[in-house]
DNA sequence: GTTCGCATACTCGGATAGTGGTTGTCCGAGTTGTGTTGG
DNA sequence: CCAACACAACTCGGACAACCACTATCCGAGTATGCGAAC
């Protein structure tokens, strides 16, 4: 069980963005090359972020992507339902018995990692890396 | 991001032995009819549980699994971890930089949600199922 | 009654295949800024 | 000087393909049990 490693793009692009607190839009070409991963594809992860009004997209020349705004209280936790879904960790097979004792158990620690993932916001993060500019 | 369906079987499977408290071993047939699933697959399934040591095969007619002794120490946590390998719940693509601030705060959820596998035992859910026989 | 052999009921492990999600590419269309050209 | 135009630099979205892990099946090989026949 893994996150895909286009989270992991999300979470890095939204964190430079973040960072560099740009008020010019950003083009994915800039953000793609600092990742070293193909414009195109980081593109489609930029389009689900900004389905999901976590930035928006300026288009034509000198366009590119920036946070929305109120972008300081964008968490983990966000990103990452933006990217992977809504889905639960865990389903039981064993549809029939409802009241699954397992299931119980991995919603639970499901929770204890969402609280984690809630509670850490992007901005937090990104006042750290200013602090070594 | 999910767990796999054989981590279900997996669980599923060792707690059904918990709970059944059998003395001779159970058959991969019975224990695949009750699951709903290939026999075949289960026992792929059983092989890594073994491995593990977790249970143990007995060959033969009349053979089949039983858990291991002292399988009250079991917990999720061990299952989980036999079932999906011991990989990390993300990785940081950036490998250049070391001290990525995202893999931080992930490996801290991540570590959240371990604490509640780790404490959660087979034998306590065990017990519960036997209590309503 | 003991022993041998065989059928049966299992597990084990390799080979193979379908399936779906992830990752990635290509391309055409639409949009905006900029520079150029002609009046 | 200004307006119209062309071009370049972007994003957007669909279509498509490669790849890989998960899921699943099949089969041959090995192993233990139990039963029956032969001595």
């Amino acid at each position: 069980m893994k996150y895909s490693k286009a989270t992991d793009y999300a979470l890095h692009t939204i964190l430079f963005l973040a960072a560099s607190r740009s008020e010019t839009p950003t083009g994915v070409q800039q953000l793609a090359i600092w990742q070293n991963i193909s414009p195109t594809y980081l593109s489609k992860i930029l389009t689900k972020l900004s389905k999901a009004d976590m930035i928006y997209s300026v288009s034509g020349a000198n366009g590119g992507y920036k946070l929305r705004d109120n972008w300081d209280e964008l968490t983990f936790f966000d990103v990452i339902e933006a990217i992977e879904g809504k889905n639960s960790i865990f389903d039981c097979c064993q549809g029939q018995r409802k009241g699954c004792l397992i299931l119980e158990t991995m919603e639970i620690a499901e929770q204890k990692m969402d609280i984690v993932l809630k509670s850490q916001k992007i901005s937090s993060l990104a006042e750290k890396i200013s602090m070594y500019k």
